[in-house]
DNA sequence: CCTGCGATTTGCT
DNA sequence: GCAAATCGCAGGC
């Protein structure tokens, strides 16, 4: 499958949050399908660039499309969004979920003691674990060199995706702004009747 | 300079 | 279900 360009990311970050979902992300040959994704952008108050307020920790976000906005959280994670729309448009896509598929024992030793398939790569900072993404990958693009995203595969071209309100923060609560795989086993949480219509 | 807390994960109750 | 782990960031003084 082709790596995705620049201009795949030069879009709404909904409409790539939503396009991203069954494609598959790497990291030096190791990751797996991207199965479940939240938006982010200036108008939204759980953002870190809210009101297009801009520190030395967002600033990749204001840069070009298709790069890795990497951020340290909880005194110990790491989590990876990809940027999105034109430069000086703050938005981006946070990567939550993924179905394992590549370097999966090397996945398992990085996530170690952990082993289960199911437990690899079902959350935010789980996916920087596993594939060994931390700030060293901060700003770089993710359509040449370590990190790459590859378009849908044969199994992947019309995959049923629902949203749902995103996880883990207190504001902007309302917006429906989490793309999941609808059939998925590999998702951060569960999709329950409440939030999954789409 | 100081302080509160976070786009999480894990293990214990 | 809930709290601990653990620390840099952002906002306030």
């Amino acid at each position: 499958m082709p790596i995705l360009t620049k201009p795949f990311f030069a879009r709404s970050v909904h409409t790539v949050a939503h396009d991203l979902i069954g494609c598959r992300l790497l990291h030096e040959g190791v990751g797996g399908i991207i199965v479940e994704t939240e938006a982010y952008n200036h108008e939204d108050p759980a953002a870190h660039v809210y009101l297009n307020r801009r520190t030395e920790r967002n600033a990749v976000m204001f840069g070009p499309p298709g790069r890795a906005y990497v951020y340290f959280t909880y005194g110990m994670h790491y989590l990876l969004n990809i940027v999105c729309e034109e430069e000086g448009h703050a938005a981006g896509v946070l990567l939550r979920a993924l179905e394992p598929a590549d370097g999966i024992e090397e996945m398992r030793r990085r996530r170690a003691p952990v082993h289960e398939l199911g437990q690899l790569t079902n959350g935010p900072g789980k996916i920087c674990q596993a594939l060994d993404i931390d700030l060293k990958q901060y700003g770089i693009p993710v359509y040449r060199g370590e990190l790459k995203i590859y378009a849908r595969g044969a199994d992947w071209q019309k995959p049923s995706i629902v949203t749902t309100p995103r996880i883990g923060i207190r504001v902007g609560t309302k917006r429906k702004w989490r793309y999941c795989a609808a059939d998925s086993r590999f998702l951060s949480r569960k999709l329950t009747a409440k939030g999954a219509e789409q």
